[in-house]
DNA sequence: CTAACTGCAAATTCTTTGCATACTC
DNA sequence: GAGTATGCAAAGAATTTGCAGTTAG
């Protein structure tokens, strides 16, 4: 949990309150408390996580509104979701770090972000050759990470 | 469902006999009839459709069984397991096409295959910088397809 | 004031597990 | 023959849904 600047936060409210009037949806403190608590993560959160974090903490919240924020802040491109390898879905801010993908380590779970800009190439000769309108991409690299402290290592395959 | 040559069908199953021998699992009639029906698959099934298929075929056959089979050959790299956005695992043969990427559409689901040989440069290029042991990696890129007969075109963002 | 949202619990979906029976090796 | 795999049904995990009560606009 790193806090966000104090302007930065209230860039990205400004921007859920312009999305949310502009698709009729209500403004209620919960979805706000989960936008706060996304962008307040360093690395991903999933729903559960932040479920457990709310309740805790002073903002009591149901997981079903929890659920109910997090598809209406996609909707918003607000949050980007990940489902790495495991079916159950990450989350992180949209608009915090520039465009990044995703290496993983399959022992310990562990999550590094990288960028390379060949991607967006990749992207734009496939979006022309198939005549796809491409909205986004997620690259994720599989592997074995050599942190002293990685978990599970003993898994090894043939 | 396209089938595949005799030929190629008994290396596969060859592979398969060596990697269960190898691991000390048993060579059931169950599990030879998954894998056939992976590779009988173009494009990619999930796990129910499997059950559904061969249970309607004559093979008669339990979700247990499905299941358990699936995770022998992702073991044995026979198979490779996508999730594509939505939660549900997709299947589809390891051995039949060229290493390939995913090109999904949003409104119909349709998957189409594209190769950029550049992804196997930027997978080196990271697995180097973060000192990481790649196994594999996903790409999928994610949009709008323009079929005529698209689903749900419909839904369309802001 | 009223339609949309929340909270709760029940329902759904996908996958795994436990146990008795069946079958490989 | 010993131990692993199968089949069934029940359990589990993640997410969605239905409904009564609450609240934003």
């Amino acid at each position: 949990m790193l806090p966000l600047s104090q302007k930065r936060r209230e860039e990205v409210h400004e921007r859920f309150r312009s999305c949310l009037k502009h698709r009729g949806l209500r403004q209620t403190p919960e979805r706000f408390v989960v936008l706060d608590a996304i962008y307040d993560t360093s690395g991903h959160v999933d729903a559960d996580e932040l479920y457990v974090r709310l309740k805790q903490g002073r903002h009591s919240i149901s997981r079903a509104t929890v659920y109910n924020a997090l598809n209406v802040l996609l909707d918003c491109d607000l949050v980007i979701r990940h489902q790495f390898g495991n079916a159950q879905a990450k989350y992180e801010p949209a608009y915090r770090y520039r465009q990044h993908d995703h290496l993983i380590c399959l022992d310990c779970q562990h999550v590094l972000e990288f960028c390379d800009p060949r991607i967006q190439n990749i992207q734009e000769l496939v979006a022309d050759i198939y005549r796809f309108d491409i909205k986004s991409h997620a690259l994720n690299l599989y592997g074995h990470c050599r942190r002293p402290d990685c978990e599970n290592r003993a898994e090894i395959a043939v």
